[in-house]
DNA sequence: CAGTGGATGCTCT
DNA sequence: GAGCATCCACTGT
């Protein structure tokens, strides 16, 4: 499947089969091992109650970057996912780095490569996503998507750090992976 | 390890 | 004016 086909879908399935896929931005990033789908009818959801000047570009084309500031400090990206009108978007959480480790240790200033990655904003501070990004195609320089080499597992939980709608289970995190926002204990 | 609180800016009520 | 789709440092076991 490709990319296109992936994000037009619904975002759920479009969260789910973006696990795997490597991210990069100007040949700097990694694997997918960890997202969160949101979409307008749900009420964790930026779009839940409309369109607005931050969410716009939820509404918009599938495969484009929505970037917004969070706690003030971070930023956080997400895939907009699903036809144009319906707002849905894929968050990125957490990448397994694999390109440009060096950019990614500088830019973030640790020394731990587990911290590199794992976690919204520590992900977009990794490489260099800023809300100048919001909007972006990610089908277009200095973006890039290659798809996984092989088939993965990936396990459904609930979402992490919101008060609304947490009962739904729409955080999908590769199986096994030690590089998630939280590290399972009995990583392989 | 677990729990707490501060930083910090923007959006929406 | 409240409330965040967060991270880090610091506390106490």
């Amino acid at each position: 499947m490709t990319f296109d086909e992936l994000v037009g879908g619904d975002v759920n399935e479009a969260a789910q089969g973006l696990i795997g896929w490597t991210l990069l931005v100007d040949g700097v990033g990694g694997r997918i091992v960890e997202v969160e789908a949101y979409d307008q009818v749900d009420a964790a959801s930026h779009a839940y109650r409309g369109r607005t000047a931050r969410n716009r570009v939820m509404f918009g084309k599938a495969g484009h970057l929505y970037v917004y500031r969070s706690y003030g400090i971070h930023w956080c990206a997400n895939v907009v996912c699903g036809p144009v009108g319906h707002a849905a978007a894929v968050l990125l959480r957490a990448l397994e780095p694999t390109h440009g480790l060096d950019r990614m240790r500088v830019r973030r200033g640790v020394d731990d490569d587990r911290l590199l990655c794992a976690g919204p904003g520590r992900l977009t501070q990794a490489l260099a996503v800023t809300g100048e990004c919001d909007g972006a195609d990610l089908a277009a320089p200095p973006f890039a998507l290659l798809p996984p080499v092989e088939p993965l597992a990936v396990v459904r939980t609930a979402r992490i750090g919101i008060t609304r709608a947490v009962e739904l289970e729409w955080r999908y995190v590769e199986s096994g992976s030690s590089w998630s926002s939280r590290p399972s204990r009995r990583a392989a």
